[in-house]
RNA sequence: GGAGAGGUGGCAGAGUGGUUGAAUGUACCGGUCUCGAAAACCGGAAAGGUCGCAAGGCCUUCGAGGGUUCGAAUCCCUCCCUCUCCGCCA
């Protein structure tokens, strides 16, 4: 959410750095609610002021042991219009936050403007795709060879976009986590936490996922308290810690990675990714999260990009990252790194991590904050990267580092987790 | 699932339908004292919104939402959450 102020002082500019998103912000629909909400409300506090004042009147008088009954018919009839403005008040308070609810964050001024993903930015490549003496396959042909990647099984026990794997390629899944874990928490100073998988909707409301994105969520009905939802990415419940918070300023930055399953529904992306593991219902993550000291966040988005780059630097991936431009940015973000790992089957950079600074967006929805050098509350920045996702990393580790038999080598710093096994054969 | 108790400021913990936004304690900040610190004493300090150049004013907030009332932390209703006991259970 952006600060209303700012919609109030400088619409204008507003509009004009959303337009870069393409965002069409409906300025003179903002201006006149405004203008009626600040109206009704000046009206609306007069009269509280005066039902306040006079009631403290009776009050005293009864105190005094006088006779209040005219007082309070007096009282009793400024009531009347004022319930009928307080409701009204409400309304347009109500209108206004919808309304602010539904405009994304402003691009921060690095961010190269453009349409969409063909304007870009290349930051870096780094390693040199492999060159293979065979025609290299797919993932899923390989899993499927090894007898240990089986998408049939796992469209009858749930439907399409799931995966069953078995065996060693199940354990490499493991593994792979587990190392992310361990170099975060060991050697980037990450706290490992575990949270719940399903919210409720004030958290998806937080993190930006709700009101506008609800058809990207599976729900889960239970009665009067209203939904559960399956968590899209461990953002969601890790952000949220902090809702409602003010942090110590001594505190920050807070660090957190989290190892979780991510529920999606990919509504409108069918066709897309159908093969594969590389776009599925259910995926495991390693996701960094960061609270942040305003001032700080930019530093700790380099860093924390830096932080998921580790991981396929020791996995000997060769992968690139790119800034997003203002037209691919997800809502909420001011600024995005993605990581796009190299798939020799596709012949291309796929995104593997996406590494965002939401600056005060996400904090202003959650009310989470710290305790400035003042003294006083103010709004934090939240960041977040995957470091990284877990499926597309097996992906990529299957296909970078398959054999011409169709087995696939253990890269070296997962051997220690693999209980030394060298090679993934056919079972 | 059944029975009971409870949700108040960073934390602990009072609270009567009427100058209570809320005693008190503790933690926090400033000051006095001290070579320095501790202790003691004095003082300051909730959050959000809104108006204002500012000083400051006003409004809202005692789990959430409704209701009764001139006036609700306090009374009524619904929901959520926490704790204790029983049942069930990984």
């Amino acid at each position: 959410m952006l600060d209303p102020q700012l919609l109030r002082s400088d619409i204008e500019a507003v509009a004009r750095r959303l337009a870069a998103r393409p965002y069409a912000l409906n300025a003179a629909a903002f201006a006149a609610l405004d203008e009626q909400r600040k109206a009704v409300q000046s009206r609306t506090q007069e009269l509280q002021a005066a039902r306040n004042s006079s009631a403290k009147r009776v009050g005293q008088a009864k105190g005094r042991g006088e006779d209040v009954s005219a007082l309070m018919a007096e009282a009793a009839q400024a009531g009347v219009e004022l319930s009928g403005l307080e409701m009204k008040l409400q309304e347009i308070q109500d209108k206004v936050r919808d309304f602010l609810l539904d405009v994304p964050n402003l691009p921060h001024a690095s961010v190269p403007e453009g349409k969409g993903a063909e304007d870009n930015l290349e930051m870096r490549r780094i390693g040199t795709p492999r060159t293979f003496g065979f025609a290299p396959q797919d993932h899923t042909d390989l899993g499927a060879t090894l007898g240990q990647m089986d998408f049939e099984t796992a469209t009858k026990i749930a439907g399409s976009r799931f995966v069953v794997m078995k065996g060693p390629l199940a354990r490499l899944h493991r593994a792979i986590a587990q190392f992310m874990l361990d170099v975060h928490t060991a050697e980037h100073g990450y706290t490992e936490v575990y949270v719940p998988y399903l919210v409720n909707a004030d958290s998806m409301r937080g993190t930006g996922q709700l009101p506008k994105f609800e058809e990207d969520l599976f729900a889960v009905p239970r009665g009067d308290a209203g939904k559960f939802y399956l968590v899209p990415t461990a953002e969601v419940p890790v952000t949220n810690m902090v809702r409602d918070e003010i942090v110590p300023l001594e505190k920050l930055p807070l660090k957190f990675v989290c190892h979780s399953p991510c529920f999606r529904s990919e509504a409108g992306s069918y066709g897309k990714d159908t093969r594969g593991m590389i776009r599925q219902h259910q995926f495991d993550k390693v996701e960094l999260v960061q609270i942040s000291h305003p001032e700080r966040s930019y530093e700790g988005l380099e860093a924390l990009l830096g932080h998921a780059e580790t991981i396929l630097k020791r996995l000997e991936l060769p992968y690139r990252v790119i800034t997003l431009c203002t037209g691919d940015m997800g809502f909420s973000a001011a600024k995005t790194y993605d990581i796009e790992v190299w798939l020799p089957a596709q012949n291309a950079y796929r995104e593997i991590s996406s590494c965002s600074n939401f600056e005060a967006f996400q904090a202003r929805r959650m009310q989470a904050r710290f305790r400035n050098e003042k003294g006083r509350p103010e709004l934090v920045h939240t960041l977040n990267g995957s470091g990284l996702a877990v499926g597309r990393t097996l992906v990529a580790i299957m296909e970078n580092y398959q054999q011409a038999d169709g087995s696939i080598e253990v890269p070296a710093a997962l051997k220690p987790y693999m209980g030394g096994l060298e090679f993934i054969r056919a079972s």
